[in-house]
DNA sequence: TTAAAATGTCTATTGATATAGACAACCATA
DNA sequence: TATGGTTGTCTATATCAATAGACATTTTAA
């Protein structure tokens, strides 16, 4: 890998900010394993092309983050790199599929709510608009750490009580076992990146300006009935998703 | 949908930018089909919750993108709403993938180049480290729009000559079909998502703080030896994934 | 023709961003 | 214990980002 390269002086965004990105992006591809700190400040200014203040702002997001740690007269340490790798499959399970890689798997269900199927939704789940469907806000998190916030929609007359399940369960294969669906299948996903809404900043602790992975995904029985429609955004600097075929 | 919602207070990125992105989201989710044009200054101003000037920062920025633009007593006229889908399974390929969506499906040879596989590189391509590869940079476009910006390595004793072949043909499926490899498969696709380089932003004629996805892909023969393996960075606001299991 | 509605332009003010320089405080080690 | 390397803090200055208000210009429609 060729070192780090100077920022280009852009409009919009902070260069404080690009400036944290690329540290990021660089401690999670392990740039610094032999020291296990972050250059010295100086150096970075340097090989950026910016004022050691900036690149401090830059530190100072991600110390802010959790993701670096400054000792004075020492250096600054580096505290976490982790990327989740999350496998898109014909099976794919989120408390499955990353597993291995946490020690701990929680799924939270934020809200839970009746409403009519939009169009959209509608088109999706296989039904008619107005049909009632089941509405579930989740936060899933992995090591007491937010991965992604997912909504997802069901036909409510099938799935009557999934809200109940997953708050027990923390679990959707689990919940969707309770309810006497033991098996379904992954069949569609559509993989977009935005950035993050306000609203999602705050649950998944993101830090402005953060990036999303959105997944739009259908899952279905193994009839091919649809099952679940759900979108989940997921932390872009936490996640990376294979695609197995 | 609900409508647009306040955007929040953030340090690191403009207002002006998020607001940006916002508009130039709801406009490739159709919000203002029914018009073909953006509401008025002053009706964005009040519901993103800031000044006008802002709000026309933000558009301002959308008319360098070609994406809007303002007629003066008139309005601000939408120019162009696309997001092109880009199916990924075990047949992908990119022009055919998502040649019915556009009219133009080009595809330009940057640089060529012979050089040593690096420890990951030779990981993918099931080489020993310092085995010759050929790397190829190239840009995609559909309808002259740049679409994606790849970089891809191939083992060099099997394709020898595949720079010139693509430089020719513009695609790598024809460019293997010359070298005497009539098909190919898609074995793994790995989804990430970054803000652009410098470099991707001027190749992808980005705005600043644009949002890349970045697709790292696996191909092999129908035997399963890899033949090719490539980095492809997609500007995040004009295409989307879909994966179909 | 007139009025309303929309974008275009200008001035002014405040706070955030970025640069620059100097020096203090702290740590490791020769 | 002295020194060099590192982070922490402070002052100062210039530019960008955002708000605020006023008014001009252009188009559409009453």
């Amino acid at each position: 890998m060729s070192g780090l390269k100077q920022v280009q002086r852009q409009t919009g965004v902070a260069l404080w900010r690009q400036i944290a990105d690329r540290i990021r992006e660089a401690i999670s591809n392990g740039a610094y394993d032999e020291t296990g700190m972050v250059p010295p400040e100086t150096m970075l200014a340097v090989q950026f092309g910016v004022n050691r203040h900036t690149v401090r702002s830059a530190l100072a997001a991600l110390a802010q983050e959790g993701i670096v740690r400054a000792v004075q007269g020492r250096g600054t340490l580096i505290e976490r790199k982790e990327r989740l790798n999350f496998p898109i499959t014909r099976r794919t399970r989120f408390t499955a599929g990353i597993g291995d890689q946490a020690r701990e798997m929680r799924g939270l269900l934020l809200d839970e709510a009746k409403e009519e199927a939009s169009a959209e939704i509608a088109r999706w789940l296989g039904l008619k608009q107005g049909d009632q469907v089941i509405r579930l806000e989740t936060l899933r998190q992995a090591d007491k750490r937010p991965v992604s916030r997912a909504t997802s929609w069901f036909p409510a007359k099938r799935f009557a009580g999934i809200g109940a399940a997953y708050r027990t369960e923390e679990s959707i294969t689990k919940a969707f076992a309770e309810l006497g669906l033991p098996d379904y299948v992954r069949a569609t996903t559509e993989v977009t990146a935005a950035h993050a809404s306000a609203a999602d900043m705050a649950d998944l602790e993101l830090t402005p300006g953060a990036i999303l992975l959105i997944a739009k995904a259908m899952n279905t029985d193994l009839e091919g009935v649809p099952v679940q429609y759900s979108i989940s955004r997921f932390a872009a600097d936490r996640v990376q998703f294979t695609i197995e075929n």
